[in-house]
DNA sequence: CAGATAATGTACATATCTGTCAAGTTTTCA
DNA sequence: TGAAAACTTGACAGATATGTACATTATCTG
């Protein structure tokens, strides 16, 4: 079996209707909408008006379209949160406010994708202990980041835990606030985290980011 | 209909194998340990050895249930939160380390139900709305709590997020850390949270209370 | 201990999902 | 343009879930 070609854009470049791709999309708007248990074949298949059976074509079976899903997962938000913390920085409290924007708007990293697959760890001890390893390279990734900037390792630890875990923990409440709201919040999330006022410049350069 | 009387240990008093709180219990624990999609009538019947068919007598049909459990949620993790918040400490310090004693250990509040009833709420709009409203409950009482040892509003606020979320994103990673690992990161947690350090007697006290 | 009530079980009707197979149809490319 | 490759489909077989109707049995109460 090949799999139909997509062209630059991404578009389907073949004259099939379906593909690995199209599978894989639907399935995991699907998850992220609304849980691993909405991950059916025979929906999705009503709703990309394919026939069911056409999907095993693609896929050996359901269990081979979850592994791509958390594949997916794997090489998307674990790689942006890291690279957003080696990004550059001046003080501590622009490294911070970098990390914290890859949360606020839609960026590489995508909070409900997160979401749905802490949602699927919950069930499932293998993907949990996938989870696990992308928590300890994250934290890792962000203690570094306050050491740079000066801090004591035991204290970068905690910082770093209380950054991510904030950040986990919005996602986990699902809010939904506007931007607004959050920016109006950012100087004293920005002193809890690092233990300094931002300064006016970086709030700025981090309002127009955003 | 009426339910099987329970006498005061919580116990079966009667001689009927089956009751609503079997039956209920059984599903908090099929849903805490695996998700909602894994409150089935037909399993849960099997495992309790009764009849499927039976649970009916109790329960109008599997969304009375899950009704049941949510109400459940709602009247255990809420309260006891909220209720140390309200514990009598002497400084700020101390009042978050009575409310961070409740996430330590198997104490009134579940996290496991918690992290459960917010998978949930991942796929079900009305769980959702509720969850939202218990957070805001929760946080308003974390806020006063801050208020009341002199804190500004607006940093309460953040404050009060920031302590409540840490939480959140700690059950929402599922860590399982020993006792003594978390013992040691607290100092620096309590000066995160609080922006001053606890001192060594309170440290002491909720050593011995953990 | 008998009748009422509470609980359990069997049988049936129905829905939704997964996966295999063999026979189709479309597209590609030599 | 025609054979091969890439895809699509309907029919079949099986698993597991929900819920209703009705018969049956266990427990309680007077």
């Amino acid at each position: 079996m090949t799999q139909a070609k997509t062209d630059a854009s991404g578009e389907n470049a073949t004259g099939w209707r379906g593909s690995k791709d199209l599978w894989l999309d639907a399935a995991q708007n699907a998850f992220v909408d609304s849980g691993l248990d909405a991950v059916k074949i025979q929906p999705l298949a009503s709703q990309l008006d394919l026939s069911r059976t056409s999907f095993y074509w693609f896929f050996k079976d359901r269990a081979a379209l979850l592994d791509a899903l958390l594949e997916r997962w794997e090489t998307t938000n674990t790689g942006s949160l890291v690279a957003a913390t080696e990004a550059y920085a001046e003080t501590i409290s622009e490294a911070v406010l970098n990390l914290i924007g890859i949360f606020l708007d839609d960026g590489p990293f995508r909070s409900r994708f997160d979401l749905a697959v802490r949602g699927w760890a919950h069930q499932d001890e293998a993907v949990a202990a996938r989870v696990n390893a992308a928590d300890a390279v994250r934290l890792d990734a962000i203690q570094r980041m306050f050491i740079r900037f000066g801090f004591d390792p035991k204290e970068a630890d905690v910082r770093a835990r209380t950054v991510y875990l904030v950040q986990i923990g919005y996602i986990s409440l699902q809010v939904q606030e506007d931007m607004a709201t959050r920016m109006e919040r950012m100087p004293d999330y920005v002193k809890t985290y690092t233990g300094q006022n931002p300064s006016e410049r970086e709030l700025a350069r981090f309002r127009a980011a955003h």
